[in-house]
DNA sequence: AAGAAATTGTACGGCATAGTACCGACGCCC
DNA sequence: GGGCGTCGGTACTATGCCGTACAATTTCTT
């Protein structure tokens, strides 16, 4: 698959950069579709490309050697995949896999860290992504400790709505409860009352977001903190 | 207050510098006390200066507009309080303050961004710890969604217990309970309940550990993957 | 020494979520 | 179009933690 061009590129941070940095990654990048469940970094692996979203979404899994899995970081076009490159990581006990397909464009770590090293502005700008990236895991951490469920899902539905085009996205009751840490039924019961709000309407393996203002209502203050850094730290002038 | 020589510096990531960026940050660091709960970095002010501990513990603390606030990571010698910088950050919604005192090595943030900037194996260095932190701050996310109250104290004593000389330390329940994101008679049982297994012994604002083994046991598999990564990522030999 | 403040111990009802089990419904595949 | 696997709905008990209140103890202040 062709890279786009800087003008069509629906990357965020890829359309910010100059167009000599563009083409600096144009020239050693290749576009990818991602398919639901594809690993785009496998745990404890060296890390073999980097990922900028062009659609679709990204899950950043932190695991237990007991097996307890939960969701750390979410990645869509607004960011990049593959931040430990950046800090010159070339593994991490994390898993990142497809959890919406879409596409991307990639470049493989040796030119990636190479970039990185060569280009200040390319680094500042992926620099940014990651503590953004931090803060939102952070968020989590917060989310996780003090929040109830149905905060907890407000806060993830609207994550998720912030990175797709329309309000309409595939995800399963039973995939949500791994990624929030809770039983199955639990998640049920919470979309359950989110939908009576009239704030969504699920189909079987779909939601849709029919109120994003009284989901946000719901989410209280578990949403919010990290996205409004994100907006400060990246933006389009640089 | 003087900063050490290399040969006697405490803080781990100042230790296995090479003499020579030793000396650059030398040149402008200056060595300062950390009093009880001394703000390091304040939320939403520009960060005025990294902090490279030599004893104490620092928290990081990240809060809602609402006023929930809960501990997302914690550094002490081993690692350094700024890593904003290090990604061209200069501020942050968290808060970092001194959790237990002790002594720092701090340099002046435009100093600090000039040095990493000119210095390749000080930024691959810091940008380890830096991913060292995400991965703490993934393994709370994860710990808050999934675990019990008591194996969550247990982690927290332990991260506590591996940076600070001895086996006591100083604490009450209700700045534990503000960390964990509990009820403060929470942690007053959770503590009876590990006081009574024998793994610590609690004094008025004190905690000391007499069984480390144990208190790993109790934690179950809350602790070990950031601090199994922080010792691949970070070691001596560079 | 007395009062104030901080810290810890304890109790109790109530709710949120866990754990588990089972069934119905939908959709895909042969 | 029948069968099977995935997905979602519901029910029940168990439990961990919340919210709250209040008292006892230790330490600090004056």
């Amino acid at each position: 698959m062709p890279v786009p061009s800087q003008r069509y590129v629906r990357n965020h941070l890829l359309s910010i950069l100059s167009p000599d940095d563009y083409e600096a990654i144009q020239s050693v990048a290749e576009g990818v579709a991602l398919g639901r469940r594809d690993i785009l970094i496998a745990a404890n692996k060296s890390i073999t490309h980097v990922y900028l979203l062009e659609s679709g979404i990204a899950s950043e899994v932190a695991a237990t050697p007991e097996g307890r899995r939960i969701e750390v970081c979410i990645t869509g076009p607004e960011g990049i995949v593959g931040v430990p490159l950046l800090l010159d990581v070339d593994r991490t006990p994390h898993e990142t896999f497809v959890q919406i397909e879409g596409d991307a464009v990639r470049v493989e770590a040796a030119a990636f860290r190479r970039l990185v090293e060569e280009r200040r502005i390319l680094r500042r700008i992926v620099g940014h992504y990651a503590y953004a990236a931090h803060l939102q895991t952070a968020g989590t951490a917060l989310s996780n400790g003090s929040h109830t469920l149905e905060e907890r899902l407000a806060r993830w539905l609207l994550m998720c709505h912030d990175r797709v085009d329309g309000d309409e996205f595939p995800v399963t009751h039973e995939f949500l409860s791994t990624m929030l840490g809770v039983r199955r039924p639990g998640v049920t019961t919470a979309i359950h009352s989110l939908e009576g709000a009239g704030m969504i309407k699920a189909r079987r393996s779909h939601v849709q977001v029919l109120d994003r203002d009284k989901l946000k209502a719901a989410a209280g203050d578990s949403y919010g903190v990290p996205e409004a850094e994100y907006r400060r730290l990246i933006h389009a002038g640089r």
